[in-house]
RNA sequence: CGGGAAGUAGCGCAGCUUGGUUAGCGCGCAGCGUUCGGGACGCUGAGGUCGCGGGUUCGAAUCCCGCCUUCCCGACCA
């Protein structure tokens, strides 16, 4: 049995614990401030976990990550795999928080589901096929499949089946803010491509598509809402469904050279996409000629559309260019543009609904009758899938290849020549070309993926079985949506666009700290706890740097650290009447001396944002 | 998975080409002293399986082979 036998032994075990609790505060700050307030002896430099770094660890590169390591927020365990120390943890929970706070004022319901799921999950909803090795599979002591959830649509979709059952019930919007595992083959800049990660997650559940236009639309107001309450600029561009599936997507997007993804961007119009989706405005074709008879052209030597132009005279837009690809199901794929233009595989690898596509080997190109270098669709037949750009198939008596080593051909129709299985815009879109909304030059950007919303449709509710009786008696699927933030790179991202040279500089709405002060010498730590008291009733956070460091030390580490108003007190100030104080988002170095009493009212005007800027003493 | 780079004390690095005392330097850390408002100074000190394993050699941080790990570029992706 454990713990105390009789209620004497009981008593002497309590009271050991209190003593051992008298003895944990003492030292934990000078005796005068004991018995008072419990809660203001806790926020001590003293009692952080880690030490703030002169240099950055070798291979941290981007900015914001290295102060994240100097500052003792973050510390590398393996690749992509990160533990949040105090500081950084506090952020964490401060974003949550807002996040939170936008997810209940959107009319969703927190709840929490598992990290690890039964491979059998991810069978049903034919998942556990398709995602690749990017999702971890294990088994446990009896053999039995399971994986670490890297998204948690199929739970939905399983609580949805036994707890929706009508359309009273509906619609729905839960939520969860949950650890997630993807083995990302290149995890990189620090917290921006982890393999471990934090994700809330938000779920809409729906009796049809209206309703999801209406939660979509909400909770696309509600991203807007969580980022601007993080200072954080951010673009909303619409998306590749990707992996999700689904009919329609945003990206939210913080733009920043270090981003992953490439944004087209119209600066007149507002027009926004990621490149795996954008359009450019394509030029009219010249459909007014006439298409000529084919003439076949000796090309000894030409296997590049440069080089093929500057033999027949002609310019690139008047030839077709064919690309062989192939997907991870085997079959072959034959894309033809124009020959100024790119292919854009994600554009072609949705049009034949496969996940991957990759280059032909030369004898899959062979063996459906073409040539590398002098290829045409043409004679390609049913040996595989011909998609063609609809500009190419606007186009009139273009060059192409005679699909034989040295020969080209003149005057190539579309329809005519060769029969397109698919016709749609598969080009990419870059910067320079003109806006297919409102024919203004387009300008690519990089950009960091902080969330995403899906609209994704009956397709999980159908594999899965969540289905519900409608007003009519019918049994209907329940129409899903999906809505992620990733809290570690909204951290990132945050702190990538608040910094200076010499830290960086918090937002107040997600300061670990809202107040640092930097107590100097016997007087400032004798003055500090009477003055994180005051702030502290008001609700204000307080990190008291109590080490007795030279205040150089100090004075660096709290702007390293970058919380949003920096407090001195000191022999100095005290005799100066106050508290030196001044805002980490002022360019110099200047303070001035609020008086004791005056203190709150200064420290919150600064952190709602009504007082700007720098103070000279 | 392709291409590149790197693993030596908590962090940053030198030493390796041309093998040879006890493996160094700066920062940090501990003790003592002097300092004390923008990363102080002096003295003393602790801290290393030189990524791991094998090989060559009288002798390996150093040369050879294999492996592991991390970073950067690409492919991929929240």
């Amino acid at each position: 049995m454990l713990g105390a036998a009789t209620p004497q032994a009981h008593k002497r075990t309590h009271e050991r614990r209190r003593a051992h609790l008298r003895a944990g505060a003492a030292l934990g700050w000078a005796g005068e401030a004991m018995g008072r307030k419990v809660s203001f002896l806790r926020m001590k430099m003293s009692q952080l976990f880690g030490s703030t770094l002169r240099e950055a660890p070798a291979g941290a590169e981007t900015p914001g990550y290295q102060l994240l390591l100097r500052g003792a927020y973050i510390r590398q365990l393996g690749q992509g795999i990160f533990s949040y120390l105090p500081l950084a943890w506090r952020v964490m929970r401060r974003i949550e928080d807002i996040m939170r706070d936008e997810m209940n004022a959107a009319g969703g319901v927190e709840m929490s589901m598992p990290m690890v799921h039964p491979g059998e999950l991810w069978k049903r909803s034919g998942r556990y096929e398709t995602v690749g090795p990017e999702m971890v599979r294990f088994v446990d002591r009896r053999d039995r499949p399971l994986v670490l959830a890297m998204t948690h649509e199929e739970v939905v979709a399983s609580l949805s089946a036994t707890e929706i059952q009508s359309w009273r019930q509906l619609p729905k919007l839960v939520y969860h803010i949950q650890l997630k595992f993807r083995d990302d083959p290149r995890p990189r800049a620090g917290l921006l491509r982890v393999r471990e990660f934090t994700m809330k997650d938000a779920y809409t559940l729906d009796r049809d598509e209206a309703g999801l236009d209406v939660q979509y639309e909400r909770l696309h107001l509600a991203y807007d809402e969580i980022f601007r309450r993080c200072e954080l600029p951010v673009i909303a561009v619409t998306a590749d469904v990707g992996m999700m599936g689904g009919s329609l997507a945003h990206e939210f997007m913080y733009l920043n050279p270090i981003g992953e993804d490439t944004i087209v961007l119209c600066d007149s119009c507002g027009y926004a996409q990621n490149r795996q989706v954008a359009q450019a405005k394509k030029p009219v074709a010249e459909v007014t000629e006439e298409p000529l008879p084919i003439e076949r052209v000796s090309t000894p030597d030409t296997t590049t559309i440069e080089t093929l132009c500057k033999l027949l005279g002609i310019s690139p837009d008047r030839t077709a260019k064919i690309v062989f690809l192939a997907t991870d199901s085997g079959g072959l794929v034959v894309a033809v543009v124009r020959g100024d233009m790119q292919v854009n595989e994600t554009k072609v690898g949705n049009l034949v609904h496969a996940a991957e596509l990759r280059p032909m080997t030369v004898e899959e190109i062979r063996s459906i009758g073409c040539v590398p270098g002098y290829a045409s669709p043409i004679g390609v037949g049913d040996r595989a899938m011909v998609i063609v750009d609809d500009l190419v198939a606007e186009s009139r008596n273009l060059v192409a290849g005679a699909n034989e080593e040295g020969w080209h051909l003149l005057n190539v129709n579309s329809g005519r020549d060769f029969d397109p299985d698919i016709v749609a815009d598969i080009t990419a879109a870059d910067g320079g070309q003109p806006c297919v909304v409102c024919g203004s030059t387009l300008r690519t950007e990089r950009g960091v993926e902080v969330g995403n919303i899906f609209k994704l449709g009956t397709r999980y509710a159908e594999s899965l079985g969540a289905n519900y009786l409608a007003e009519d008696g019918t049994e209907q699927p329940i129409v899903m949506g999906s809505y992620g933030i990733g809290v570690g790179r909204l951290l990132a991202s945050i702190s990538e666009e608040h910094r200076d040279d010499r830290g960086l500089r918090w937002p107040a709405s997600v300061a670990p700290f809202a107040v640092h002060l930097c107590a100097l010498g016997d007087e400032g730590l004798e003055a500090a706890p009477a003055i994180v008291g005051e702030l502290e009733s008001a609700g204000i956070d307080v990190l008291v740097d109590d080490r007795r460091e030279r205040p150089g030390v100090q004075f660096t580490d709290a702007e390293l650290i970058g919380c949003p108003v920096l407090l001195t007190v000191s022999k100095r100030s005290l005799a100066s009447g106050g508290v030196e104080a001044k805002l980490r988002s002022a360019e110099g170095r200047e303070s001035e001396i609020v008086p004791a009493g005056e203190l709150v009212s200064w420290v919150s005007e600064a952190l709602e944002g009504r007082r700007l800027g720098g103070r000279v003493s």
